[in-house]
DNA sequence: TTCCTGACGCTCG
DNA sequence: GCGAGCGCCAGGA
């Protein structure tokens, strides 16, 4: 753990599931964070697959949107989706795209 | 209810 | 192979 899923590894991901789910969200920003929830440690998934895992695949955008807004900053792995070109992507927590290419490293996801 | 914006994707030049 | 432009869907004002 670098700090960013302390309260994850506290928690559980029951516990976070729930937190989404008691949350105001949509049912597809729900949907969208519990698909990124569900990227493994080390792994990477783009946004396309994220908003497939939402119901639409054409919703990418909606998706980007969605992680933009971050509710759940610190218990969900955002910095696991990137984009479907190769690229990195943006990243609106705390330390940016820097922070976010940090945490890949480390997870030895690129 | 309509318009604008956004952590994107795909195609064309 | 790279860069610019257009298209797409969901939310918020």
């Amino acid at each position: 753990m670098r700090g960013f899923g302390i309260m994850a590894a506290v928690m559980g991901r029951k516990e976070i599931l729930k937190k989404i789910r008691e949350s105001s969200l949509t049912e597809f920003q729900k949907k969208v964070l519990v698909a990124t929830l569900n990227i493994p440690r080390g792994k990477t998934m783009t946004y396309k697959e994220i908003a497939k895992l939402a119901g639409n695949p054409r919703a990418y955008r909606a998706a980007g949107t969605a992680l933009g807004k971050n509710p759940f900053a610190p218990l969900v792995p955002c910095h696991r989706v990137i984009r479907s070109d190769g690229k990195i992507g943006n990243y609106s927590a705390q330390g940016g795209t820097k922070r976010k290419i940090r945490l890949l490293k480390i997870e030895r996801a690129i």
